[in-house]
DNA sequence: GCCAACGTTGGC
DNA sequence: GCCAACGTTGGC
């Protein structure tokens, strides 16, 4: 089996649309509702099953980093493009050539204290990560291992990442 | 609720 | 292909 070295993301939920406890109660979600293409390449290009996510709570208060979850799955159609009733229904998406793809995301961890947007851009060695960077709307991001690793130092984790 | 900083759309 | 208008994200 080709094997890869594992990346590290960063994805953003409103909690008030899917908290890390939802994903702590439901173990395992599909990540649908995307329709950025950049944040759609990352998902249907770059990820890998085993990839570690920081989960992060947009429009909170305070927004920061409340978790880790895994890439759970290979990239698949986003069901929800097809849906009439959702709100994400994409009427341009064809059933044989979907737009939108998505992975399945699983629950690792839930910090006990987030990390706050404040304490991340506070930190020197997450300069220049990107959620710390003004105007970064991407819902999807690249994270460096090395700066996945202060996060969770930061968050005082104690799950091993091996 | 405001609005800056985007990303997308569509006329030309 | 340019770019104005529009829509969205997300911190504040």
């Amino acid at each position: 089996m080709a094997r890869r070295t594992r990346r590290y993301w960063l994805m953003k939920s409103e909690p008030n649309a899917y908290s890390i406890d939802s994903l702590e109660r439901d173990q395992r979600a599909e990540w649908d509702g995307i329709r950025n293409y950049q944040a759609r390449n990352f998902m249907r290009d770059e990820m890998a099953v085993g990839d570690l996510v920081l989960f992060y709570h947009s429009n909170a208060k305070p927004p920061g980093v409340v978790g880790v979850a895994r890439v759970a799955s290979a990239p698949y159609p986003d069901p929800t493009q097809f849906q009439k009733r959702s709100k994400y229904f994409d009427e341009t998406s064809k059933r044989d050539d979907p737009r939108w793809i998505l992975v399945d995301v699983e629950f690792v961890e839930r910090f006990s204290d987030l990390v706050s947007l404040d304490t991340l851009k506070a930190d020197k060695r997450l300069e220049g990560m990107l959620v710390v960077k003004k105007g970064q709307r991407l819902s999807i991001q690249p994270v460096e291992k090395k700066h996945f690793e202060r996060v969770l130092t930061l968050a005082k984790a104690t799950m091993r990442v091996s």
